[in-house]
RNA sequence: GGGGUUAUAGCUCAGUUGGUUAGAGCGCUUCGUUGACAUCGAAGAGGUCUGCGGUUCGAGUCCGCCUAACCCCACCA
């Protein structure tokens, strides 16, 4: 039928032609309208300008998988995609390439910044699309949208000012993270903490008016110094209860401070006395506020001390800590400096040193809307798989604090909140231009919304919200959201909070969670380390297919994997074996007639031990696919395919396609052989749709794709273990001739005879019908077979398998002491299975308590090992004699 | 300070409601160009499942604790 297909599987000669085949025949496209349950997922929107890395390329094949998967179960499936337009992260990049012309964006202004990278938009906006599609991404392009597209740019506008009247958005002028190399303030998640090895300085405070008295305080950021208003003892603290209501000198600036009495401090942390910055720290900041302190704000937004600090006005921060400290030692007020390990923020985008410090920013109130998204999860209206994540979910959302939402950078959301003169702030769904309670002109809040907040919409915000769309009725809640562990908090929290609300329903049912693809040492893929392996450089080495199946297999939901090449040609091997597979198939399919449906009487052995090994697997694979399971469906598969379909079933078909001379037979392993290989490729096909497409093309089928191919039914008449069981025997005596004959070199080429002495008397048909199977698999010149009762053959060598005691006559070929070697080891294998089985089954409470097919199993097995004890024993006994 | 994950063959990992002589890939040893595949085939070697205790007739699997590594969360200056 096909003989001019190359022996060696080629991706690159398949993957562009087949991807365009389903796009151009619009197969991947979803019609809220059409028949079949839905089965929705959006896509978690990479950024615009980003490129596709290994995360990008297992979540995007993890997703597909279950798409395709579904699709050919019959499902109105939708992959709904997308990108992200990624406030900073977009704006740090534009401004990189700014820089390298020598400009800010502040030289460009912000309109024609804005400008720059809506550009930069249209020149790398379709890249990571483009990589997707290579990945073999069956998303529905029809429908791809953007964060900041108009439909989504509405539904955010719309939140927006639902939730301000709703006074769950509020403006305050609160203690928040600042990085300095973005200007812009940034949410708690944020900011990323390490524990890194610092000073506390302790400084001595001179207690105004006294002679000589001061108060010792401890401190990590002497530079903040400067921002001091008060300095703070706990009220029971006998070492300091005499200085309460009294005054401390700043030191350098000279300003007087209130020694005043706080519960918060800890008696025992440093000198049991902390000094006050409510500008620039927290719980600093708190305090103030129980004390009505003033807040004297030391910093600029671009870290350099700013006018109130005097002298180091202008300093940058660092610069400023080492002169202050330096001006405190001149002063003989430093105390000393210990060593001390703390917690330092960086701003998760730039690795900046993040600044607590006071600034005036929207926040959305979150505890009303937490608490909707926490009792989804703990009723089980949405499940996290693995199950462990739920815990971190809900921990965060029973602790969660409110949300900075304003980000004073250009590329986002602009805040639709409009300023007068007046002191009026009007929060609008259409824009303004003038002020509705004066009338006067406004100008719009220059900040953008962090990039998260239209994230937060996505799944409903794709579908068309705010307007009632068909889209929205059908497909939302979402089936599943499949994402990475790095943003439950980011990005899954979000949503589940603002789909409860604006979408009236949960986002998703189930939110599969992935691990981290590391490099081969464990380590981050990361740009910095160049550790990174490039999806698309695996993809043009060794296809789509492989990557994907590498990426799926040998891991387990919500766990990181590392990436080895070594496991990149593992996958690639598996596809070149289900090419060549499909080779043999197509190779020898001549004359067959897909419509002739043979007789069940002509089934061989083989046949039907195929077929049962076969609905198996689909019913495995099924339940697998199901659970989320992937690794474990496509493990099955693999291993279905290899050690049983081409190890076995295909030498086992072998003689009767390659005699032509038979008809009958021949059509019935054609058919069984098409069946099962046909089948086989539908399961495969979501793990690696490229390689199975190509071949199912080339196969007789209805249809105008494997993708829409229904997906395989299990049909459990077709399970036998009696077939199996039989089946195993046949292989097992075969794979014991093997090992003999490799025990003792003999010459592939050179044929030896074969006696069996068949003990279970059920067994003797079976081989009989089998022999031929020996003379081509186990290189048997001739097969004879005696009964149990009859005279063992001497001079040969020994193997026992259940029921067959296998005889090998190689005379010349035995030296008896090695042969009597190898019996002795396999005898004390069985003596100490043997005795871990007798004692099993003499234990009384085993014998009380097990289930009775346990024990039935247990008898089964040593009934088995004494028979093959007894023969091996027989033979050894035979052997001394000589 | 809380919480979590991991610990199984030389390496990387599976092992899914507790019950087979604990598996795979890579690596290693020996052999193999017979008409699907050397990106292959055949045969092998290699593990007291981190340690200790518990539950159970039975534990790699469930429960404690120990050790080690990693991760997340947290406003102790």
């Amino acid at each position: 039928m096909e003989n001019n297909i190359p022996t060696v599987y080629d991706p690159q000669a398949v993957e562009d032609k087949w991807y365009r085949f389903w796009e151009e025949n619009r197969l991947f496209h979803a019609e809220a309208a059409a028949a079949g349950d839905p089965y929705s997922i959006v896509i978690p929107p990479p950024n615009v300008t980003g490129q596709l890395h290994m995360g990008h390329a297992m979540d995007n094949t993890l997703q597909d998988i279950l798409i395709r998967f579904r699709r050919m179960q019959g499902y109105n499936t939708l992959w709904m995609p997308g990108c992200d337009h990624a406030g900073i992260a977009t704006q740090i990049k534009v401004e990189e390439a700014l820089a390298q012309e020598g400009k800010s964006r502040y030289d460009l202004g912000r309109d024609e910044f804005i400008e720059r990278i809506w550009e930069w938009k249209a020149q790398y906006g379709d890249r990571i699309v483009n990589q997707l599609k290579r990945l073999g991404a069956s998303c529905d392009w029809e429908r791809e949208r953007f964060t900041m597209d108009e439909g989504c740019s509405k539904a955010v506008r719309e939140v927006f000012v639902s939730l301000h009247e709703a006074g769950l958005i509020y403006q305050g002028h609160r203690i928040t993270n600042w990085c300095v190399r973005c200007n812009t303030a940034l949410s708690d998640i944020e900011v990323e903490h390490e524990e890194k090895p610092g000073h506390l300085y302790h400084v001595r405070y001179p207690i105004a008016g006294s002679d000589g008295e001061y108060i010792t305080v401890a401190t990590t950021r002497p530079e903040t110094i400067l921002g001091d208003t008060a300095v703070a003892v706990h009220p029971e603290d006998a070492r300091y209860r005499h200085l309460i209501g009294r005054f401390a000198l700043l030191p350098v600036v000279g300003r007087q401070l209130p020694i005043i009495a706080d519960d918060y401090v800890d008696p025992a942390f440093g000198t049991g006395a902390v000094k006050i910055t409510p500008a620039h720290d927290p719980n600093d900041f708190e305090m103030g506020l129980r004390h009505q302190l003033p807040q004297i704000i030391v910093m600029n937004p671009d870290g350099t001390m700013s006018a109130e600090t005097g002298k180091y006005a202008g300093m940058d921060r660092n610069v400023c800590r080492k002169a202050l400290v330096q001006d405190l030692k001149d002063q003989g007020l430093l105390v000393k400096i210990d060593e001390h390990a703390h917690a330092v923020g960086h701003c998760q985008r730039c690795g900046t040193v993040v600044e607590p410090l006071v600034s005036k920013q929207w926040f959305v109130k979150m505890q009303p809307l937490a608490e909707p998204a926490l009792k989804a999860v703990t009723s089980g209206q949405v499940e996290f798989v693995p199950d462990r994540f739920t815990k971190i979910y809900t921990n965060w959302m029973e602790n969660i604090r409110d949300w900075c939402i304003s980000r004073q950078i250009w590329w986002g959301h602009r805040i639709p909140a409009w300023y007068c003169q007046c002191g009026e702030v009007t929060v609008s769904r259409e824009d303004l231009t003038a002020c509705p309670h004066c009338g006067g002109p406004v100008e719009q809040d220059a900040d953008v919304l962090d990039t998260w907040f239209s994230s937060g919409l996505w799944p409903f915000s794709t579908m068309g919200w705010p307007e009632k769309t068909p889209e929205l009725d059908k497909y939302y809640p979402t089936s599943v959201l499949v994402t990475g562990y790095d943003i439950i908090f980011f990005w899954v929290a979000r949503m589940m909070m603002m789909g409860l609300r604006f979408g009236q329903d949960i986002p998703f049912r189930h939110v599969f969670i992935h691990g981290l693809v590391r490099d081969s040492e464990g380590r981050k893929m990361s740009k910095s380390l160049g550790n990174g392996i490039d999806p698309l450089e695996v993809i043009d080495k060794y296809g789509a297919d492989t990557l994907r199946f590498m990426l799926v297999t040998g891991n387990t939901p919500g766990n990181d994997m590392r990436f080895y090449w070594e496991r990149v040609e593992s996958s690639r091997n598996f596809a070149n074996k289900i090419w060549n597979a499909s080779r043999f198939m197509l190779m020898n399919l001549e004359g067959f007639d897909p419509a002739h449906r043979p007789d069940p009487a002509l089934y061989t052995l083989a046949d039907r031990w195929i077929l049962s090994r076969y609905h198996r697997t689909v019913a495995e694979v099924t339940r697998n696919m199901e659970r989320f399971e992937l690794g474990e469906a496509a493990r099955l598969l693999y291993e279905f395919l290899w050690n049983e379909f081409c190890d076995w079933y295909i030498e086992l078909a072998k003689a009767r396609l390659y005699d032509k001379e038979n008809a009958a037979p021949r059509a019935v392993a054609q058919h069984v052989l098409h069946q099962v290989l046909a089948h086989t490729l539908e399961l495969l096909h979501p793990f690696m749709p490229f390689i199975t497409e190509a071949i199912w093309q080339h196969l007789p089928h209805d249809g105008i794709s494997i993708m829409k191919a229904r997906w395989p039914q299990e049909n459990a008449e077709c399970i036998c273990p009696a077939d199996e069981q039989a089946m195993t025997t046949v292989m097992e005596t075969i794979k014991a001739i093997r090992n003999m004959r490799a025990e003792v070199n003999v010459p592939p080429g050179k044929k030896s005879p074969v006696i069996l002495q068949v003990t279970d008397a059920a067994l003797r048909p079976v081989l009989t019908d089998n022999i031929a199977y020996l003379v081509t698999l186990a290189a048997a010149e001739s097969v004879e077979i005696i009964g149990g009762d009859a005279v063992k053959p001497e001079n040969a060598m020994t193997a026992v398998v259940s029921g067959v005691e296998v005889y090998l006559p190689l005379k010349g070929l035995i030296d008896v002491e090695k042969e009597t070697a190898r019996l002795q080891k396999e005898l004390a294998g069985l003596e100490k299975e043997l005795a871990r089985v007798a004692g099993k089954l003499s234990n009384e409470s085993f014998v009380a308590k097990a289930p009775p097919e346990v024990i039935a199993k247990e008898k089964a097995k040593e009934a088995e090992y004494r028979e093959k004890h007894a023969a091996i024993r027989e033979r050894v006994a035979y052997l001394e004699t000589l």
